[in-house]
DNA sequence: AAAGTCTACAACCGCAGATCC
DNA sequence: AGGATCTGCGGTTGTAGACTT
C-alpha cells in the first residue's frame, strides 16, 4: 500500500519562507526544542507541513551553520571526498562543519563539476579525460590466468548493446562489436582475465560518456543520451555515466572464497578483496561481525544496479596503501562500508582518513 | 528596455530505515 | 509483532536575480 501523503498538500503554504515563518520556527524551537515536526506547524502556528519546516529548520535556521561561501579548503574537502564517496553528500557533509548536504550537493552541482571539467578532470571519475582516451586507446593484451577461479562473461559483452541511430552510437557500434568478437567466445573467465575487461567496459563507458559530452556541446540537437548505449537495464533508476552499463548481474552470485575478513585483513589482502559484488562486501560485514546491523540498502543498491564508481575510487585508494593488486572492484572497500557506520568507526578508525590521504 | 537564458540555491519529493506505540 | 510515524537521504524541481542578446 503507498504511504498516504505526510500533509494536506492542497492546504499548506509552499515555496519559499518568509522572514516571520522563520522566526516563528526559531520561536518553537528556542522553546521546545526540535523534535516531532509534525506537531510543529500547529503549535508554532505554521500553514505548512512538518517536514517542511524541518527541511527549514535543518537546511537553514539552525545556529550552527555557516552562511558564508565555501573556502578553497572546503572546496578541495569536498572534491577529495566525493572522490571517495561519490554522491553521499550526508556523508560527505559530516566532514565540513556548518555545511548540510545540501548545502553540498548545490555547491558541487553548480560550481564544482564544472570547475573539475574545465580543468579536464571526469567529475564522476575524477579521472583527466585525457587519461581516459589514452586508457581506452591502449587498451589490448589478455592477462593470463593466475587464479584458478572461473567467472562467467560479463553480459555487456556478450550481448551488443541495441543501436540507435545517434552519432554517437554510430561512432561507438564499430569499437563495442570490436569487444564483444574478442571476449564473445569466452563465455568464462578466470578472475584476472574478468579484471582486466571490466576495466576495458569501464572505460569503454568513459569513452562513451566523453563522446557524448563532446557531440552534445558541438550540436544544438537534442543529444543522445548514454544510456541508449548501454546493455540492457533493468527497470530502476537510471544512474549517471559512465557507470551505468555495468550491471553486475554476472558477478554478483559468485561464492566469495575468503573466510573471516578480519582475519584476513591481516593476511593476504589481495585474496579478501578479489571479489567484486557488494553481496560479497555484505558477506564479509556479517562474517567479520555476526551481529552487526549492515547498510542493507547500500548492498541491494550495489548488487542491483551496479554502481560501484566511488568503491571503485575506494579500491584506488587501498592499491596505493597496501600495493598493487590488493584491491580488484574495491570490495574490501564495500565491506567496510557495508558495516553499520558507527561499528565501522569503531573497527577502522584510520580507514577514511587513509583514504583521505589519497 | 524587453525578452530570453543562465546560475545559484532553496525547497520539495518519494523512498527507506529507525523508532515509537 | 506490526502498523504508524518520524527522520534522513539523494535526486529533482522551482524560482529569484544576474547576465546576455
Amino acid at each position: 500500500m503507498k504511504r498516504p501523503p505526510c500533509c494536506d498538500k492542497l492546504n499548506v503554504k509552499r515555496g519559499l519562507w518568509t522572514a516571520e515563518e522563520d522566526a516563528k520556527i526559531l520561536a518553537y524551537v528556542s522553546t521546545h526544542g526540535t523534535g516531532n515536526w509534525t506537531l510543529v506547524p500547529k503549535k508554532a502556528g505554521l500553514n505548512r507541513c512538518g517536514k517542511s519546516c524541518r527541511l527549514r529548520w535543518t537546511n537553514y535556521l539552525r545556529p550552527d551553520l555557516k552562511h558564508d561561501g565555501f573556502s578553497p579548503e572546503e572546496e578541495d574537502l569536498i572534491i577529495n571526498l566525493h572522490k571517495i564517496f561519490g554522491s553521499r553528500w550526508s556523508l560527505i557533509a559530516k566532514h565540513l562543519p556548518g555545511r548540510t548536504d545540501n548545502d553540498v550537493k548545490n555547491y558541487w552541482n553548480t560550481k564544482l563539476k564544472k570547475k573539475l571539467q574545465k580543468m579536464g578532470i571526469d567529475p564522476l571519475t575524477h579521472k583527466p579525460f585525457s587519461q581516459i582516451f589514452s586508457d581506452f586507446e591502449s587498451m589490448s593484451g589478455r592477462p593470463n590466468a593466475r587464479h584458478h577461479q572461473i567467472l562467467p562473461a560479463p553480459s555487456c559483452l556478450t550481448q551488443v548493446p541495441a543501436g540507435s541511430d545517434s552519432r554517437v552510437d554510430l561512432i561507438m557500434k564499430p569499437v563495442m562489436e570490436q569487444v564483444h568478437e574478442n571476449f564473445t567466445a569466452e563465455n568464462h573467465l578466470s578472475w584476472p582475465q574478468y579484471q582486466v575487461i571490466n576495466q576495458e567496459v569501464m572505460q569503454l563507458q568513459q569513452y562513451q560518456y566523453v563522446l557524448s559530452e563532446v557531440t552534445s556541446s558541438c550540436s544544438s540537437s537534442s543529444s543522445p543520451t548514454l544510456t541508449q548505449l548501454n546493455t540492457q537495464q533493468s527497470d530502476g533508476p537510471l544512474l549517471p555515466s559512465p557507470f551505468i552499463a555495468w550491471t553486475g548481474d554476472s558477478i554478483s552470485h559468485q561464492p566469495f572464497p575468503t573466510g573471516n575478513v578480519l582475519q584476513k585483513c591481516e593476511g593476504d589482502l589481495q585474496d579478501i578483496v578479489s571479489s567484486s559484488s557488494i553481496d560479497y562486501a555484505s558477506d564479509m560485514a556479517k562474517q567479520a561481525l555476526p551481529n552487526t546491523p549492515v547498510d542493507t540498502m547500500a548492498c541491494e543498491n550495489e548488487a542491483k544496479w551496479g554502481k560501484p564508481g566511488y568503491l571503485c575510487e575506494g579500491a584506488q585508494a587501498l592499491e596505493s596503501h597496501f600495493g598493487q593488486g590488493s584491491s580488484c572492484f574495491g570490495s574490501f572497500t564495500d565491506a567496510i562500508l557495508a558495516m553499520d557506520s558507527k561499528m565501522r568507526s569503531e573497527l577502522f578508525p584510520e580507514f577514511l582518513d587513509g583514504l583521505l590521504d589519497y
